[in-house]
DNA sequence: TGGCTAATGGAAACCGGTGTCATTGACAAG
DNA sequence: CTTGTCAATGACACCGGTTTCCATTAGCCA
């Protein structure tokens, strides 16, 4: 216990000769105060290493600095790219990140989480997809009075709560891409049921289909869950099929390993014998062999955003009016994982 | 503004007929208490659905319920198998998880992590490879009255703050495990220089080695920093030998993919014509192709344990004596990266 | 000289808990 | 019947800030 004696706000008044309430008024940047005192008392702040307690602020403002990051991503890179975007957002303010992983499909999900809200009386949180698209859990933000802003692959709140990625119309010129290429029987693994995300880059794949007037039969189209081993079974399925899909669209990059892995164990050569293009952007798609084509999807920078969305308005440096862009465009990444079809 | 007004202490004690005091009394289990009054004011609570502030807690303690996670670790993977063990051992606590990424080789380092212990007055700190080999930190923890554990590849600590895998041991029967196959010239891909981990990797290699009365010469040795590019680096280097390596040990996955990366490049088939194993066992180790034989770190157990011994002794279920384990065994996965070398 | 405003101080209450110490009542011992 | 002890409880200050409500001082202008 060695009592690390931190000053106070009263010593620093008295050190400086002026009140605590002047003192306070200079931490919280009060207009109403003589450049001359503030300077003195600054100086006095700098001098003694003192340190406000967030604790005491957290209980008179009755607020705390804590923003919440609520994921039930299975994804690691994913997260980590969101709590990388996130911590951008909060470096240099008076924000801390606290996590907190939800169990998807447990039944108290909903009570963790109110839980989780009402217990640290949360500044906030950052709702990360998929549980982001659960109206339910937004509306248990807004009950409880925390604010929030939603991540998701299509807009589905006001620009105020959400920060959004354009899925669709990137799955859709993804799509485009590979029918340029000549492939005309292409496989699409799907997402989880329920995922937003799933949902809207189906509707691209559909969408480019139909623009270029081709058929797709319920047979190239695959179930999977964004893991590695949904993307084999899916590809295994896909891969029987006669004839063959020339191309695969996988709507995760997780999968699409999976997708390559089943076909080269097949002794399928990729892209010669299949095409594949998949979703994400995450560091195994530039990893695997050949290097893959993927969608990137900037969820770094749509947590950043959010985080920014957030925190506008509070404290100095955030600005409170400024709308912080909701929409966040995916791009096609060409690598090697796509050619023209072999046969026809 | 839906100014929520939460219920407060004053509330349940006017609500149950007793004093604030005697409510607090209640909520910390003081054993001074007659079940009579402990019963009628636990009832209160719950109707009222009263959840005490935890500012106000912190205050009046001058503690918080707060665990940092500290960290420079560039692997995604490890990252989020830390915070899944830490979390695991908060879960059903009052505890909470925030996360500090440090940026390593920032002049500012120390001062970004003495700032942030500081400001926040955490409870305790967890602190993961590489900044936990570093004494300086620990010092800075002391010396600030924080707690904290460090997680490491090999005791540098007491028990009371540190986990550590047996890196050595491990990856010494990783590299016998190869001999044992027949190989002999094998190439070692290593981590980051200063990087504790990297040492005891390559002492454990050497050790086999030695044990085997195999020479090592200089240039079976390459340089890497842990990530997928400076194993394909490395690899490059390695397999431009003559004669060439039969097997490669590479100091975590990332570089063991970066390795079969490299060796697919030149045409090289894995197993038969280069052997691989790598340490961690994160995912991609399990989605490469052929699946790689690499040592599994147990990282999220260690985790776990490490964030048991921060809390041990506060509140009622973490219990203060048992001493949790400190030491972690690394094993060997087998796999598919490893055969009998081809020639000889 | 008087009145008005800006800059600051002082006292006290408050945020919502916890620590210290005093008080109360019951019961066993003397 | 008194006294001592102990369990159960309450009164009140305190943690370290913010806020309210003045009071005070000084500077400026008319």
């Amino acid at each position: 216990m060695q009592k690390t004696n931190r000053p106070t706000i009263n010593d620093v008044a008295r050190v400086a000769g002026v009140s605590k309430k002047t003192v306070s008024r200079v931490i919280n940047r009060s207009p109403l105060l003589s450049g001359d005192t503030r300077e003195r008392v600054e100086q006095v702040i700098a001098d003694l290493g003192y340190i406000p307690n967030p604790q005491a602020r957290a209980l008179a403002l009755r607020r705390n600095y804590l923003i919440g990051l609520v994921h039930d991503n299975p994804n690691a890179q994913t997260v980590m790219n969101v709590q990388q975007g996130m911590l951008e957002a909060l470096y240099g303010t008076e924000f801390e990140m606290v996590v907190r992983p939800l169990n998807r499909g447990s039944a108290t999900m909903l009570d963790d989480l109110r839980h989780f809200l009402e217990r640290q009386r949360l500044f906030g949180v950052l709702l990360m997809p998929p549980v982001s698209e659960n109206d339910t859990v937004a509306e248990l933000c807004d009950s409880i009075g925390c604010r929030y802003v939603r991540m998701g692959s299509a807009a589905l709140d006001t620009a105020e709560h959400m920060v959004a990625s354009n899925d669709r119309e990137a799955v859709r010129a993804a799509t485009q891409y590979l029918i340029g290429e000549g492939h005309r029987r292409i496989g699409l693994v799907l997402g989880p049921h329920g995922f937003r995300s799933a949902r809207e880059r189906r509707l691209g794949f559909e969408d480019a289909l139909k623009a270029a007037d081709i058929a797709l039969p319920r047979s190239l189209i695959a179930d999977g869950n964004y893991t590695f081993e949904s993307g084999i079974v899916a590809a295994e399925r896909l891969l029987d099929l006669m004839p063959r899909p020339t191309a695969i669209f996988s709507s995760n990059d997780e999968m699409a390993a999976g997708v390559v892995h089943a076909a080269r164990q097949r002794g399928l050569d990729i892209p010669r014998d299949l095409s594949v293009i998949g979703f994400d952007d995450t560091p195994i798609a530039g990893h695997l062999w050949p290097p893959l084509t993927t969608v990137r999807w900037p969820i770094a920078s749509m947590a950043r955003s959010a985080a920014l969305k957030l925190i506008a308005g509070v404290g100095d440096n955030p600005e409170p009016e400024v709308r912080e862009p909701s929409m966040f465009l995916s791009t096609l990444i060409r690598r090697a994982s796509v050619a023209a079809p072999g046969d026809g």
